[in-house]
DNA sequence: ACTAAACCAGAACGCAAGTTCGACGCCTAG
DNA sequence: CTAGGCGTCGAACTTGCGTTCTGGTTTAGT
């Protein structure tokens, strides 16, 4: 946490960026200089155009000069704000770990009821799960949580021991059994699996699938 | 065309409104009344601000006194703007017609690579599609378009008659043969339509399914 | 201990921009 | 023909708001 960022903007910017943001959508036009010094406690005028000059300088807003309320967000800035979308992290492959695919650039748009936070896509590899619909090549949307019901859809990490962070994710139907739970394919050529509750971390539930043509 | 709106605004009025609008979402900041002048070749203030009390008044924006820029358009006018959306207009059981649910209040947000202006979503009702990996309940984006290609999932009018508009609307899989075309459903239980291409009118094709569980 | 960077105050300056007032021409309905 | 609504002009007035200058404090790095 030590202020160690040459190259980015200050705990106090980030706050100010978003402040302009909501600010912006919530009334329809940006702030004053005064007005963000009222919200950040920032008796002066100067201050606040200190720290407008370093968003500035990163990007994050635009400014006109002499304008009066001159101050847009960057494009990209809009967009990360705006967007219902939730972000493609990665593919996954019934039986490989997910390949994180970490450039948050592409992400998909969902109905609003759909996006939770902290949603996220993934692109199905395989035919595991054909019998419930989901092809290669489906986007399925992922809402984290750490447990599931019987009969969800999850996403699944299986360790390969209890200290071992590693292990191998994978798209299943979710049972709980006996001493142990049943991960089922929807594939009649494969076999369920079955594992140790103390292996396998939940990483979330399939809310939604989407395939395009 | 008669000037007979005593009630909404006038053309001048509309098109001011446009400027704003696009002015905002291209700048970031709404303009000033001032701005709006040069814009619309009016050169006193107080006949902007005269048609700006009218657009208040209608409900079409919203403006905070004495505040520079402080016009901003009310929550409906920008969202008939900006969302990216597609309407749900109704629900397709093949083989029968269209179950047009005519509020267009429920919309679906879409990538915007699929959401061309003029797309639109149907559930479907039925199993028809089964083997295409189209669920009863789900959602299809529909692209509309006169024609289509052999494959296409497409939603097609098969009319009574060559002169009647009526008819029954269907969601199949699109071949064309000899001298007509083959309407195939994918689902072994249910037999392919062969119909005259006369009698068939394409409505648009399916380009993308959305499921939620 | 010295220095640079990050953060802050307060005040003065001046253009930017909303408000208001009085007056005019053009239609259309009564 | 005339009252009244609509659209317009121009100018004066007042306030909003960005800019800039001079200063200060605190922290981390060398």
């Amino acid at each position: 946490m030590s202020p160690r960022r040459r190259h980015s903007m200050s705990d106090r910017q980030a706050t100010m960026l978003k402040f302009i943001g909501n600010f912006a959508s919530g009334r329809g036009y940006p702030p004053t200089v005064r007005e963000i010094g009222v919200e950040m406690e920032i008796s002066s005028t100067s201050v606040v155009d200190y720290h407008l000059r370093a968003l500035e300088k990163f990007g994050h807003i635009r400014r006109v000069k002499k304008l009066s309320r001159g101050i847009a967000l960057t494009a990209e800035t809009t967009e990360r704000k705006s967007s219902h979308g939730v972000p493609i992290v990665g593919r996954i492959a019934a039986g490989a770990p997910i390949e994180a695919i970490n450039n948050p650039l592409d992400r998909i748009n969902l109905p609003p009821d759909l996006s939770t936070d902290d949603a996220y896509a993934l692109e199905v590899q395989g035919k595991s799960m054909i019998e419930d619909l989901i092809d290669d090549g489906d986007m399925i949307i992922v809402k984290p949580q750490p447990d599931a019901d019987d009969g969800d859809i999850v996403v699944g990490l299986i360790r390969d021991s209890e200290e071992d962070g590693a292990g191998e994710v994978t798209l299943k139907r979710f049972y709980r059994e006996h001493d142990s739970i049943r991960l089922q394919p929807a594939n009649s050529d494969m076999s369920p699996i079955y594992v140790d509750p103390a292996l396998l971390e939940i990483q979330g539930k399939v809310v939604a699938v989407i395939r395009r043509f």
